[in-house]
DNA sequence: GCATAATATGAGTGATTACTCACTTATATA
DNA sequence: TATATAAGTGAGTAATCACTCATATTATGC
């Protein structure tokens, strides 16, 4: 992890971060030791010792223990969350191209691999700590459930309409999808990340089941 | 939960639990806490004030924090992983009625749903401390991989021979279903489980998404 | 090159941690 | 009833915890 990524990886929409050396440091061994032992059992003397720092100085960039796992969660959960979406190009796509429904979500699945793939410590430590910490759940809230969530809803509810989706609720459409997508990477890069991986091949199993899973029979 | 619950519960098979009232107050508590904040940020003096009990009760009973987790847990697993497919009834199912298939399928989804509906605070300690303990990981390894899923594998071989599934790997096709339902299971019961949920409907669903999604397509 | 500010340090803080142990109380056995 | 075993207690332990602060180092602007 170099400064450049782990900056561009943690900086919050609308505000700058300001990085010293030690400050990465810091950042890089709180993601390593967070996602390996958990947050609640890693100590900041653990941390700062990794860092190759004094422990004082955690605590002139970060007001406390937690402000530092927030600084690390939150943009990542942003980032984790909304980018793909976010981006014009994708949502013109959904809405006028229905025909291309399994092509979108080829994109969507290939595109969120790889960015787990380069952040499996922050995917981990915000699959594990988000069920403890309410400011990650409304962080969440925000932005996957209030800006994207109402996006892709609506292109499912068009993709409905046009005949070609089952009738399953939206909800349900969205979970069905989204269960097999997390099953997927969580058993890719968490579960056994040492076996050997035909992913291209699982990619495509997994488009096929999800569209025959929620398509119309002809 | 009363005495007699949290016994099966947390009886191994091949030796009993000795149970006092104190050591149930200290079960129930642990469970719990655990639960509600994470194993490490919860300390024992906090589960024998909730429990009613000295602290040095809990190391009466167990020789170390971690020793109480392991008993709660490693019990938990295997009730959660092996009693359904254990019983003989199922597995004469699974083999000689090949068409019924996706009964089957429906009846394991009710049955496990039941079971965490049961043990929502076991599920989610399992769920969340499985990733940091070694042992919790070999116990499911030892129930699920090397007992259960051997049976389901064959299940799912021979249904594809007989030319109802598609020829996706045995382990693809596994995971397909064991998204769907986990999923189901961690927005019910974690996530969500304060809305209103039309359980019977959403089985359904899933009955449907799945076979169509692994079925071959007439 | 000097002044000012930003960054970094590490010994020190009281609180809390998991766990111990000498002791008391309850239960079972003979 | 006497005795042995098991269950329960709570004050006490050293270690560790997150965090502070006076001091030291480094970087920046003039």
């Amino acid at each position: 992890m170099d400064e450049k990524y782990v900056k561009q990886l943690l900086e919050m929409e609308g505000q700058e971060l300001k990085l010293t050396e030690k400050k990465v440091n810091i950042l890089v061994a709180a993601i390593e030791i967070f996602a390996e032992k958990g947050y609640s059992a890693t100590s900041t003397s653990e941390i700062a010792k990794r860092a190759g720092v004094a422990e004082g100085t955690i605590f002139r960039h970060y007001d406390s223990k937690k402000d530092l796992l927030l600084g690390i969660t939150k943009p990542a959960i942003l980032k984790m969350v909304v980018p793909y979406f976010a981006s014009q190009m994708v949502e013109e796509v959904f809405k006028d191209e229905i025909t291309s429904f399994d092509g979108v979500l080829r994109a969507f699945i290939t595109n969120r691999i790889e960015f787990v793939r380069k952040n499996i410590p922050l995917f981990k430590i915000v699959l594990q700590e988000i069920a403890f910490h309410n400011e990650l759940q409304e962080t969440f809230q925000e932005s996957f459930l209030n800006q994207i969530l109402p996006k892709i809803s609506e292109t499912i509810y068009i993709a409905q309409k046009s005949g070609r989706l089952k009738d399953f609720s939206i909800p349900t459409t969205l979970r069905f999808i989204m269960s097999t997508v997390m099953g997927f990477i969580i058993t890719r890069f968490l579960i056994m990340p040492e076996a050997e991986w035909n992913e291209k091949e699982e990619i495509d199993n997994m488009v096929e089941c999800i569209m025959n899973g929620i398509s119309k029979n002809n």
